[in-house]
RNA sequence: GGUGAGAUACUCAAGUGGCCAACGAGGGCAGACUGUAAAUCUGCUGGUUUUUACCUUCGAAGGUUCGAAUCCUUCUCUCACCA
């Protein structure tokens, strides 16, 4: 295929937080555009997690933009190190994960990633693998490598050991294990977060100890912010839109997103280019366009891309049928109760409520609806009969007593 | 190994024998206003239809007491200083 390098390294550099070694992502887009030579597109991911959210993505698709420039991605799950625990969250450490559940994990991964990336370039890999057959001795080969000073170099070790917060022998482990897994794989690039800068950093020295004869080039992403605005989007602040997540969902979280954050969504997520999405920003602050309907767009793309260009038109209008025109939503929960039953038990039945103190509460706070109407009357026995719940705007229940 | 300090609800953090389901802040949920935005205001934020009551919770287990988050004992963990 044809492109000016120029062109795609411009492409490639939207929204990174930094390059290191930009020189050398030029001669591999050079070396494939002349000659057809592929490289190496290292990511790794946490075995534990294979749901992936709009933070994942915005990696992924970075790295699928390699694969249109020649790039092989190797999506290396860290099933060893992942026991360990990077450092840089809270560092517990974890167990290893048997080889059914990180071989479940990674085919739950496979089928959110091939939804962004093109599987014939990708190669699925485990750390493990080589990890496990390194051996006490090749560990401690590994370990002469690096010295404690340097490893406190890192932001995080450096913090911890200033303040005196116990820093554990295995945590050292992580970036040595993280850098020698470029060793093996050779790779030509790794992507990662910000906060992973010092690990990728680790992949470029121990290339050089162990003398692989490259030194791979670093892109880092910035670290997208949940739908707080605040922190970074993550699965245990509940704060994630997940790619599996249904239309209707996706819509809903896009939309309550914050009006600054959407810009930053814009930039990282959409893949409209920088100079539509400085237009639509300026048609926003002018008072050409109202906020939401820039909202709406981001959320269609994003739906489309991750269901499809229907699904996409369906969520609309069934948030629009929600709340603008205040009606019920075509699909709800169901569940079937027997009656006559307490309202506040209702509510926990079909899962809207999560004790029945905590619906007393909402009752008495007019924020329960049945049909529509508004529960005054906390002791309300439900009849035989097919009811619409309701719990303040966004959660809806269909329960039929009986 | 020695000495000292500490462990309270989602988080931070008060409380040092009864007025404590436990001040306050943040977060979260809900209501008003809106565009399910932001900002602002208000209420709620352990559980249970005995709801001006009852049950469980203040690191764990015992004990003292009419009564303990608060006192005593042991244990676990964390931190600081010393070695």
């Amino acid at each position: 295929m044809l492109f000016k390098i120029e062109d795609a390294l411009k492409e490639i550099s939207r929204g990174t937080a930094e390059i290191i070694d930009e020189e050398r992502i030029e001669k591999l887009l050079t070396a494939y555009l002349d000659n057809s030579t592929n490289f190496y597109v290292k990511a790794g991911f946490d075995p534990t997690a294979p749901d992936l959210h709009l933070g994942h993505t915005v990696l992924i698709q970075k790295l699928a933009l390699f694969q249109k420039y020649g790039g092989i991605i190797q999506f290396l799950i860290g099933d060893f190190t992942g026991m360990i625990g990077d450092p840089t969250g809270k560092s517990e450490t974890r167990k290893k994960l048997d080889r059914d559940t990180v071989l479940a994990n990674a085919q739950s991964y496979k089928e959110q990633v091939f939804k962004i990336l093109d599987p014939s370039k990708t190669e699925v890999l485990f750390n493990s693998e080589w990890i496990d057959k390194l051996g006490a001795s090749g560990l401690v080969e590994l370990t002469t490598t690096f010295n404690v000073a340097r490893m406190l170099e890192r932001e995080d070790f450096e913090k911890r050991y200033k303040s005196q917060t116990p820093i554990s022998i295995s945590e050292f482990l992580y970036p040595l294990l993280q850098g020698y897994d470029s060793v093996v794989l050779k790779s030509d690039i790794e992507l990662g977060g910000t906060d992973q800068k010092f690990n990728l950093l680790m992949g470029r020295t121990l290339q050089r100890s162990y003398q692989v004869g490259k030194e791979q080039a670093v892109l880092m992403m910035p670290l997208l912010e949940g739908l707080d605005g605040v922190n970074k989007m993550s699965k245990s602040l509940n704060n994630y839109i997940g790619v599996t997540e249904a239309p209707n969902t996706m819509f809903g979280k896009v939309l309550s997103v914050s009006d600054d954050l959407m810009w930053r969504y814009y930039e990282l997520l959409s893949t409209k280019s920088l100079e539509e999405i400085a237009q639509l920003k300026s048609a926003v602050e002018h008072g050409e366009m109202h906020p939401k309907h820039a909202k709406e767009e981001l959320a269609m793309e994003i739906i489309a891309r991750y269901h499809d260009a229907q699904s996409a038109t369906n969520a609309k209008a069934e948030f629009d049928k929600i709340h603008k025109q205040n009606e019920l939503p075509t699909d709800m929960p169901s569940f079937t109760l027997e009656g006559p039953i307490w309202i506040a038990k209702a509510l926990v039945d079909a899962k809207l409520e999560s004790s029945t103190s905590q619906a007393r509460r909402d009752i008495k706070q007019g924020a329960v609806k049945i049909d529509q109407v508004k529960v005054e009357d906390e002791q309300l026995q439900l009849q035989n009969g097919t009811y619409v719940l309701q719990v303040g705007k966004r959660k809806f229940a269909s329960v039929k007593v009986s």
